[in-house]
DNA sequence: GTGGTCTAGACCACC
DNA sequence: GTGGTCTAGACCACG
């Protein structure tokens, strides 16, 4: 479990940690039921306040990406959101306009987007394929 | 100049307009040298304080998006990509990232992802296209 | 406003606080787009910590119950839930059960349970339409 | 005796126990001067901890739902009610609200609702009449 | 040991 | 003025 904080970069930091769990998981680092780092000793090691942990795993849980058991600690949840499919892919949509305009913004032509794309989703699934050998 | 705000999505007003201007640019919706409308009547416009509307200039001219001359209103900046391509790339991967991680966790298969991007890329085109057709 | 705590319940009061605004605007006592106490004077009346209403606030905004607007204050939202509609009627089946065994356990027999719900419902409805006479 | 957990909900352990049995009795699955399953065994079947088990039928014995015999197990108490019959009303009432704002919240229409309340109320009868059918 | 709640007080960003 | 974040330290419930 490691992450990296940034102090400077104006993000919040209870969101840094939420993006870099959620991010570990979908590349494969934390598979479903899976432990999480309890908060206190999390913090400590983050050099944060428990506060700020516990926050991050609250947004968690209500984003319904991890279940935690008050007295017992916190799991990877078994993934299936419970939005209705339309808002999810309007969801998507919108970081998937971010990207594109982001693109644009930096003078990055349509065919290299699609190619990088095809690239990080490729590197993704192999990093998912590696942490499940037994499979 | 078409501005739409989002009120709710937690990301400050001043910030959505200074992307939407910049993503206008990059999308060819403004063309280098050609003038903004002014504070006033634009957030008059756009039912927002002045002081916002300035914010936004402010912070484009900063980044070197746009020029201002007091009293005179703005304008476009001369196109200029400063940064190494390789920078460019490195920052649009981390919009890409995010977007893929977003799709694991809303549950939209990869095969579903890629062909999301490529309708969205494409409905980006379609408007940058019928905004530039002296082109 | 009317919000009255019971800090002997054992229930959190920051949740006694999301239940009471929950049910004022179900029984029409505060409608959509209707404004919000701001967080400062609500605690200040309430004589808890501003930390604490700011978490129901919190709570209540991803239950998509109300919007906030950083620096603008809270509104109640529009009434439409992202979820499915399947989990829905799960999460109202949990509650319903729960009142159905409550009534079991308090020697109520189905027929006045029965009539008692109606009763309930009936009177939520009255005031709604109390307060909604411009209709 | 079959008692379902659910670790998720947030609510403690030790009254989903609890608030089973009592249902249990009020449903007429458990009969007055019936013994409970012994705490070791029903702690190894729930896959608990024994001071959890302990401590339901703790609370239990306290709310005078059982009575013990240290040695010798529990039972079910004489069944009685002592609270007046328009305070157990108001007490079912504020579990009827609840479901009610619950059902405004999760866009359940009233008509819905009773439907749901009557097709619940059915389930639950039929249980009842299926683990009573000495009677 | 775990997580949950609440308080108190600080600083910041936004309008 | 508004809400958002973070810290620090306290107490409690649960397993």
């Amino acid at each position: 479990m490691f992450i990296e904080l940034n102090f400077r970069s104006g993000k919040p930091v209870y969101l840094q940690v939420v993006d870099q769990i959620k991010s570990a998981i979908a590349s494969g680092g934390l598979r479903a039921g899976e432990s999480l780092p309890s908060i206190r000793p999390l913090s400590e090691q983050l050099r944060i306040n428990r506060n700020t942990v516990a926050k991050a795993y609250a947004e968690l849980e209500n984003q319904g990406v991890i279940e935690t058991m008050p007295g017992k600690g916190s799991v990877v949840a078994a993934n299936h959101s419970p939005l209705k499919k339309e808002v999810r892919v309007k969801m998507l949509c919108e970081e998937i306009d971010a990207a594109i305009v982001q693109a644009h913004h930096l003078q990055v032509p349509p065919a290299e987007f699609l190619s990088l794309v095809e690239q990080r989703l490729a590197t993704f699934q192999q990093k998912t394929a590696d942490s499940t050998p037994q499979s």
